[in-house]
DNA sequence: CAGGATCCGCCGCGATACTG
DNA sequence: CAGTATCGCGGCGGATCCTG
């Protein structure tokens, strides 16, 4: 085996030892919300190939940055306790990458999953509010309690509010906020508007500002 | 040219389509302390090699992290504001990174400077001390007002105190902390003991506990 | 000496095909 | 569904040479 490495004693080296290859930390990044199956990842990083996907989830889990969870028919990749920790640099990353990032092009895909993580880390704060998400059909969750905002795949029981639409529209909402009818196109609310308001209003709007404290 | 890119409408992607390839990260990191010539970057990134890092500041200068700066024999790379921008990103993962990082092994180059810009994050806040290091002859300065640390290359006029000694030994200062006889090995003081203790002191010892607030 | 350019060998990556 | 096998190409590493 025997990596390449900078040979820096140097936490970035390191780190960069470990994660600069790519497609890494894009899988960590998918994994932040939630396990995934082999092929669910491959579903959701368009562009990895089967064989670097498949060798990429070998390295991750020999740095101990995944593991294989669950038995049988729940088996699925999800982070460790180290690789979890990475959630800090990737949200540092993600910060200036959405600073600078511009109109998509129309190369660019889109998922919602990759603004549902920028969500994580742009949650104000001090909202108590259970929101479940169905984008193209999957569903999401966000439960924001005080400073903790936890934010993933699938059902939370007991929610208090729902919606339903396209990906890509609730992605805008979320990007560009409510319109100022307080109509969110192409979107189903089950809920009230003004927990749609609480909602929308609990995360800032992008990078270009500083975020509130 | 047309770089390669991950073709994804999020931040993160973004952010590796500029900064994924080798070495990029490793020269902020370096420029973090101050601008450098190229030379001087070739010497300060040991195994990178003379086409790859003229291909790098390329792409670097075309992306606005870097500029050429001064003129004539001042000339030399500096980071942008964009740039400069990515210290938090580089904090992160370089946390991340020093948290698994063991004992150097015999292959490991050693630098003063990665340690010093880790410094920049470890700042605990609230000193006041103007310090200058001379590590294997190189000067740099350590400047602490307040909750703000400013730490580059070069002399600082009015420094309270000096440190002179090797670059191994003054690592070891800060990584490890003072012994009890508050004695540093190995390092010559210009300054008091208290001085001495305050200085080392300001700094959190390492990234295996959570750094004080 | 600073700041590259050029050539070459290799391996990481991407695409496709195939297997348990 | 969850990967492995194979192959071509381009990025990378190493060395050398060039120009102000």
């Amino acid at each position: 085996m025997a990596r390449r490495s900078y040979d820096q004693y140097c936490g970035l080296a390191r780190a960069l030892d470990v994660l600069g290859e790519r497609w890494t930390l894009l899988i960590v990044r998918n994994l932040l919300l939630g396990p995934q199956r082999y092929s669910e990842l491959l579903r959701g990083l368009p562009g990895i190939t089967t064989n670097l996907l498949a060798k990429r989830l070998q390295e991750m889990e020999s740095e101990a940055l995944i593991e294989r969870g669950g038995s049988g028919d729940g088996a699925a990749y999800q982070l460790t306790t180290s690789g979890r920790a990475l959630e800090p640099a990737i949200h540092a990353l993600g910060r200036w990458g959405w600073q600078r990032i511009g109109k998509p092009t129309s190369r660019d895909r889109r998922s919602v999953e990759w603004l549902l993580v920028s969500l994580r880390r742009r949650y104000r704060g001090g909202t108590t509010l259970a929101a479940e998400l169905e984008a193209d059909g999957q569903p999401y969750h966000l439960v924001l309690r005080g400073d903790a905002a936890e934010i993933g795949r699938g059902r939370v029981p007991g929610a208090d509010m729902r919606l339903r639409g396209k990906g890509i529209d609730i992605a805008r909402l979320f990007l560009e906020g409510l319109p100022k009818d307080g109509e969110a196109a192409g979107i189903e609310l089950e809920g009230t508007a003004k927990q749609l308001r609480t909602l929308v209003g609990a995360f800032t709007r992008g990078d270009t500002g500083t975020a509130p404290a």
